[in-house]
DNA sequence: CGCCGGTTTGACATACTTCAAGAGAAGTGG
DNA sequence: CCACTTCTCTTGAAGTATGTCAAACCGGCG
C-alpha cells in the first residue's frame, strides 16, 4: 500500500543529486526545489501512476525500479520503459500519461508538484536544458529498445537485457563488485520488456545457465560468468556503447 | 545527389512556421535564426546524415519524407523513426548520431549551425522549450511503436501503419480530401519500419486490398475505402489518439 | 525491345507461441 | 512444525504466424 512520507532530505545530501533533473542546478535553485518537493515511498507491485489519471505530480526516481506499461484493449502488455535511480517520471506540459508506472521493488520517489515545477522550467534554464538532455537519453535508448523488438532473436533480446542490467545496476552503484545481479523483474515482467512470451524467456535464460554465461545463485540473483559471451551474444556490434545505460 | 541551394526564403512564409523548432520564435528570435540558417535539397534516396559522421549541423525538414534507420552488423535493418514536414533532425549537445538518416522522397531542410543553434537554445528559452516538447512527443511515438514492434501481428502493424500514414498525411496537408494518399516508401522500407519481411508486408496489404479496406490506383497510391474497418484492423482501442501524429 | 528494380505469389522451414502439467519456493494458518 | 495454498518457474509437446527461398510478374526506362 502507498505510504506517503512528508519528508525533505537535504538535496545535498541526496545520492542522485548529479545525475537527476537537478544535477546542474546551483544552490539557489536547489532550495527553490526543496521548497516544492516531498518524498514518497510505494512498496513493490504498487501502481505510481495509471493511465489517464490526472498527472499532479513529476519525480525523480531515488531508490528502486519502477516500468512503464501499455495494454491494448484485449490485455496483451508492452513494457515501454524502465526506470532506475535518477529517472524521471512525468512529461511537464500534459495533465496526463498514457501508460501506467508500476513501482516493482520499493521505490522512493522525489516528487514536485507539476504547477510549480512548470514555472521552474520556464524560468530556470538550468532544469530545462537537463530535462532536455533527460529525454534526448530516453529517445535513443527506445530507439535501441525498437530494434531489439523489432530484429532480434529471442536469445539476443534475453542478453540485451542482462546486458543493460549490468551497465545500469553498476552504474546506479547499488551493488559491490562481484556481488550477484539482481533480476528486478518476474519472467513474465522480463517477457513483457523484450516483447516475448515468459515460457521463451525461462528457456533462454536457461540455455544461458548450461552454456556457461550466467550463474545463478538463486532465481532472481546470478552473477555474470562470461561477459565477453554475453555482449555476443547481445547482437550488437563491437563497441557500440547502446544507449540505454 | 546532393546539392546545396544558400536560399534563405522568409521564416514568415514557411510553411511549417507553426509546427516547426521555431513555433513559438517572436521576430526578434526568427531575425536570429534567419541569419544562421540556410536551406539544403536532398534527392530522393540520398543519404542525408550518416551513423557517426560528425554533426554540424541540425535541420527542419520542410518538405518531403527522411527515415532514421539503424543497421546491425550483420545487415538486418531497423527503421527507428518517419521525417515528415516540420520533424527536426539532430541532437543538441551531441557531436553525432548514432543511425543514419535517409531522404526516402525529394526533401528540403531548413539548416542551423549546429554551434549557434546551441548557443541559441541556452539563450531563448523559447527554442528550447519547443524543442523539449517536440521530443516529449516523440518519445510517446516511440513508446506506441515498441507496442507495435513487440505485440503486434503483421496485420496489426500495416493497419497502424497505414493509419498513421493518414493522419500525417493529412495533417500536413499535402492532399485534398478524398485524394489518394501516398506511400513514401517501398514494400521493403516499410518492412523495416515495422520489423517483418517485404513479403509478409505485400501479403498483408493485398489482403486488405481483397478485403475492401484499401483500394489501390497504382502501387503506391490508394485510398482508404475503410477508415472504419482499418481501424478496428489496427488493435488499437477506441479513441486512443496514438502519439504518432 | 529487353533489362531492372520493385512486387507478387507459392511452397516450405522454423522460431516462437500456446497449451498443459508439474516442481520449487514462499508464505499462511492451524 | 507441518499441511495447504499460491505464485513463480521449468519443461514438454504440438500448433502457427511469419520468415526464407525461389520463381515469375509488371511497369518504367534506356
Amino acid at each position: 500500500m502507498r505510504f506517503t512520507a512528508k519528508i525533505r532530505p537535504k538535496c545535498s545530501e541526496c545520492p542522485i543529486r548529479h545525475r537527476a533533473v537537478c544535477a546542474r542546478c546551483d544552490d539557489g535553485e536547489l532550495a527553490m526545489l526543496e521548497g516544492i518537493k516531498a518524498y514518497r515511498s510505494f512498496a513493490a507491485g504498487d501502481p505510481i501512476l495509471r493511465r489517464g489519471d490526472p498527472l499532479t505530480y513529476v519525480a525523480s526516481v531515488v531508490h528502486g525500479v519502477a516500468t512503464l506499461n501499455k495494454t491494448m484493449e484485449d490485455g496483451r502488455t508492452q513494457m515501454v520503459g524502465m526506470l532506475f535511480p535518477s529517472d524521471f517520471i512525468g512529461r511537464p506540459g500534459r495533465g496526463e500519461i498514457d501508460f501506467d508506472v508500476v513501482a516493482v521493488t520499493d521505490v522512493t520517489l522525489c516528487c514536485f508538484q507539476r504547477k510549480p515545477f512548470e514555472r521552474l522550467i520556464a524560468t530556470t534554464p538550468h532544469i530545462a536544458q537537463r530535462l532536455l538532455e533527460m529525454s534526448l537519453d530516453e529517445l535513443d535508448a527506445a530507439r535501441d529498445w525498437m530494434v531489439l523488438l523489432g530484429r532480434k532473436t529471442a536469445r539476443e533480446k534475453i542478453a540485451t537485457f542482462v546486458h543493460m542490467l549490468v551497465r545500469r545496476q553498476s552504474v546506479v552503484g547499488s551493488l559491490g563488485d562481484g556481488a550477484p545481479l539482481i533480476l528486478p523483474l518476474t519472467r513474465d515482467e522480463i517477457a513483457s520488456y523484450i516483447g516475448l512470451t515468459l515460457e521463451t524467456v525461462s528457456r533462454q535464460l536457461n540455455a544461458m545457465k548450461k552454456e556457461g554465461i550466467l550463474r545463478f545463485t538463486d532465481r532472481r540473483r546470478f552473477e555474470i560468468a562470461d561477459l565477453t559471451a554475453l555482449h555476443i551474444a547481445t547482437g550488437d556490434d563491437e563497441e557500440g556503447a547502446p544507449a540505454y545505460c
